[in-house]
DNA sequence: CATGTTTGCCAACACTTGTTGACAAACGGA
DNA sequence: TCCGTTTGTCAACAAGTGTTGGCAAACATG
């Protein structure tokens, strides 16, 4: 006690909380919160999306979202923040790469959990140039860092570039806009049609 | 007269109007309401956009341009419905056409006029399902329909699908999210590096 | 049990949004 | 000149937004 005032210090972290899931408040409320947050920011976007339905569909008031996180930017950061770990294109043949890539983003985008995330963000990177610059650094990570390392530096950033084009616009056809017949193909025959187009940007 | 109250009735047109312009008002406000409707929707997309500052920037009142159309809704559609030719992909080698449609594709974009409207449309077709239908309607007519054309009909839309997720991709990240190095690249380079996935698609 | 902290809900504020209506100035025809 | 229509401005409304503070219950700790 006499630390500092309760409600602005983090630290303070009741016995009840669990240690290590990095919030300082009850981790059940914190995860339905994130959970909520990442399927309404990922349905509707980011200004679509309200803090009040945010917490109708997590099953609490609305200000309890925002003393778990500060703000409707802080609790989008949160929300969106994800560790996705990034392919290694050495391990396989250089004419498998392409492949490789895309079947890597596609599963990315399949798995209810990470893809939340990564709509969301696409969705957002739309009209906010600063998630828009988020979005490009997680792109950077997932994908010029691994060609870089495939193929070495001369070029690696155009050539990533370009693959980005390809991987963001089926993301965009097929996840977002739900363009017909590709939001219903499965996701085999997607990697299967797409490999090529990103093979040739790695070659 | 007698015909209906004036102000409900668009078909009331003053002498001052222009015949043609479609709108009952002052073609000049009209037309500057318009732009700055493009400008403002292109560069914040569509939520974003307020009818407030579409208004400043086209020197009005915001009323008027609720009087000249009569909803934001309406606004947005006015100043982004637009005509655009389709290429006639029968009149290129089978080779060539991928760069071809690559290439159109880059003009319309790289116009100032028709590009505000394309970057509006896509921008807003991202969180609004009925904007992404409008979206899928015009790029059925400008991939979907010469590709059938030159193609024939089997498997025409599949290709065209795959065609716009090559092609919105690359909309994607060099217009809207900016991403480097892309956006600074020349528009024949980028049509050179994109050209031979489009190609893919087609044959 | 008493106490202080945490959790959660309720109500409200300040602000912006799209939208509407009333009213003054310009304009054209009779 | 007079009058109706049109054009434009001002102020306001109703709804929804993010955000804040206060207050009651739960809960662990002494």
């Amino acid at each position: 006690m006499s630390d500092s005032s309760p409600t602005t210090n983090p630290a303070a972290r009741p016995a009840t909380a669990v240690p290590g899931t990095g919030g300082p408040r009850s981790a059940g409320t914190r995860r339905a919160i994130l959970d909520a947050a990442r399927a309404t920011f990922a349905a509707r976007g980011y200004e679509q999306a309200t803090i009040r339905a945010v917490a109708a569909r997590a099953g609490v008031d609305a200000s309890m979202v925002m003393r778990y996180f500060q703000s409707k930017a802080g609790l989008f950061t949160a929300a969106v923040t994800m560790d996705l770990q990034a392919v290694d294109l050495r391990s396989a043949p250089p004419s498998d790469r392409g492949e490789q890539l895309v079947r890597h983003f596609v599963d990315r985008w399949e798995d209810p959990r990470q893809g939340d995330d990564l709509i969301a963000m696409l969705r957002t990177a739309a009209t906010s140039e600063t998630v828009a610059g988020q979005l490009q650094a997680v792109l950077s990570q997932q994908i010029a860092g691994p060609v870089a390392a495939a193929l070495g530096d001369d070029g690696a950033a155009e050539r990533a570039a370009f693959i980005a084009t390809q991987l963001l616009g089926l993301a965009l056809c097929r996840y977002i806009l739900r363009f017909e017949p590709l939001a219903s193909l499965p996701a085999t025959a997607v990697v299967a049609a797409v490999a090529p187009s990103v093979q040739h940007y790695l070659a």
